[in-house]
DNA sequence: GTGAAAGCGCTAACAC
DNA sequence: GTGTTAGCGCTTTCAC
């Protein structure tokens, strides 16, 4: 009640404000520049510069005698001259979709790994309006050092050239050889979800595919592979990534025979909407079928479902693109040699990053004859 | 195969880059700038500014050649030096949750609402180790022209102090007379919802509350207005807004003699924990039991869950904050006259947004004994 | 329509 | 340790 304003120091200069401080010369109608700290402070700007910067230069008391000063005057480091000053930015770009659970448990995670090692994120959506070139291109406009793509639909090409030759760094999404990207290992999580079944004494294994997806191809070939080496007995379906096309595929299945006693499916999403129509047509889980989720661990592990699923380690994810950013942002844009510049580069770096099997409550041993129960 | 690198006219100053063009003096080692324009096309920097910035001054031939003339040794406008120089930025900054689905829709409309406008959003996210000051700084350091907040969790001094004079609107939050906002009408979607239900035939309703959430009191209110007017029994229980709390509500009402025949729940997610529970006890939704949920309608419509719901319209709810930020910007910020800076200003504008009634699969009329089964 | 020139607020090299 | 100085790339007068 009746508390004061905000404790600012300067105001517009619309004329009408009354500046509280009026110790500052110039301190009114415009915010206080290094120049007016410096005043303030009774030393130079290059001071004032090298205080703000954490630079070498400066003794401990100066340091302080400035810091003060400029919150005696409200000052605020204005980054947009930073950044211009500096030739080369330092700065990360991150280019995200809107909309996508996954990416922002990335954004998340990435904010920590940039910032909590003393750099800057600039952000740049991608939406149902505003497609992925328009936010590269945002992000080239600031300069940045180096970007960090979640999840890009664009082919690699286009990415470069939307990159405009800033370092691109691509995360889990498979690039070709002209770009740098961390991604999980999508074979090593299947082998880890059929070894599992398998223990439980599971005999056949359905995956419910999908195509185009991020990671399809390696999830395909690491489910094959694993069902032959643990000599299951595995099917494969074309689904979707959504709960629907779960959804979808519960109802084909139950209208064959009899259930498969174990499914994989694509991520979560796709596992939520199987599960709902499964349960609804009173099949139990894991009593009468095992369901394993993937991918996107943020759902499964906020969610009711207790699901068990291939969690990616959005942690690692993140820090592991930080650090090919970081490099690159040294070393200049890939290329492969003296006087080349060509999107056919062999130095463009991967980093394959551990999954984990997260077991919760859907999945269990088969019944005893080894198959599920036929639809009701 | 064989794909020449990106159309790119310039390169990095590393010593080793080949340009692709040597036509245009100084392109090589640093990014062109607008006097490379200028120089490419024969004209002055002024005239190339003009163009970029679609001012007036200029034939339209004339834009044409520049515009070629930049295409061709690849400028792309830097937005640091523009910031820059502008005095007062038109930026607007935008503050959201990662993690929080309803703000990344949001995301979303506020992007096409500032940028479909011509303007420019700056994004700045709160994570778990990412404070709403430390955004908010990171806002005001590129010197925004106003800042729009999501669901901010900061009281409105500390809102205020943290934006530091930079014009602030909130969304989905009330606020105090200090700060402009815009949220859902929050009570007539509760007289939609009480009354859709009344219409449907229902004597008793549930409303499953949140306290300390966004727009709680505001519902509170608007159930019971709504339960009176009606003439229906209404009651409350205390919930949260999750899904594991509407799946705990579900268990405290599966052990009472008999469900109530209707329940609004706080929002989407909790529904649909409610209705996991429920289900899976044998209860059939809406033969047994009618659910509305509420205020998060990107669940209820992406999800294969078919929940009636109140839904917000997160389109006018950015369009809303994109005016009141545009106003803002022009008139600087809030203060209640001459002389004046003050949170106890008159002068903050609140922008209510109409609220939808979806009508899905999950209300239907009560069984004829009104209410609904017991426990089994 | 054009060109020259003065900054926006900061950094970084250099003298003192 | 400190002050001086010259820009970063753009916008925006102003006289031609």
């Amino acid at each position: 009640m009746g508390a004061p304003g905000p404790r600012r120091k300067w105001a517009y200069a619309d004329g009408m404000s009354s500046s509280i401080s009026g110790s500052s010369p110039g301190a009114a109608g415009r915010r206080p520049t290094m120049r007016d700290v410096a005043r303030e402070a009774g030393v130079s700007t290059a001071l004032v510069s090298i205080v703000f910067r954490d630079a070498p230069g400066a003794s401990e008391q100066t340091r302080k005698h400035v810091r003060e000063a400029a919150g005696r005057i409200g000052y605020v480091v204005d980054e947009r001259a930073r950044l211009l000053r500096r030739s080369r930015s330092t700065d990360i770009g991150v280019m995200f979709q809107t909309g996508q659970p996954f990416h922002h448990q990335l954004l998340d995670d990435l904010y920590s790994a940039i910032e909590g090692a003393g750099g800057t994120v600039i952000l740049s959506g991608v939406s149902s309006e505003r497609d992925e070139r328009t936010a590269l291109a945002g992000l080239v406009s600031y300069r940045c050092g180096a970007v960090i793509v979640l999840g890009a639909a664009l082919r690699d090409q286009q990415l470069l050239e939307a990159a405009d030759g800033i370092p691109l760094v691509s995360i889990a999404r498979p690039t070709g050889r002209g770009i740098d990207w961390v991604s999980s290992d999508d074979r090593r999580g299947m082998s880890l979800a059929v070894g599992h079944l398998a223990d439980l004494g599971h005999r056949d294994v359905l995956f419910a595919a999908a195509e185009d997806a991020a990671g399809a191809a390696e999830r395909h070939q690491g489910f094959e592979e694993a069902v032959a080496e643990n000599g299951l007995h595995g099917s494969i379906e074309i689904g979707g990534t959504t709960e629907l096309s779960g959804a979808d595929l519960a109802l084909r299945l139950l209208e064959r025979e009899r259930l498969p006693s174990s499914v994989i499916a694509f991520n979560d999403r796709a596992a939520l909407g199987l599960m709902d129509v499964l349960v609804r047509r009173g099949v139990s889980i894991p009593q009468d079928i095992s369901i394993v989720g993937s991918d996107d661990s943020e759902i499964a592990s906020r969610h009711y479902v207790d699901l068990t699923t291939i969690a990616q380690d959005t942690r690692r994810l993140a820090e592991g693109a930080a650090v090919l950013a970081r490099e690159r942002m040294q070393s200049g844009p890939i290329r492969s040699g003296p006087g080349a510049m060509s999107t056919e580069s062999m130095d463009a770096q991967g980093r394959v990053v551990p999954v984990e099997l997260v077991v919760r409550g859907t999945t269990g041993p088969p019944r005893a004859d080894g198959g599920g129960p036929g639809p009701r």
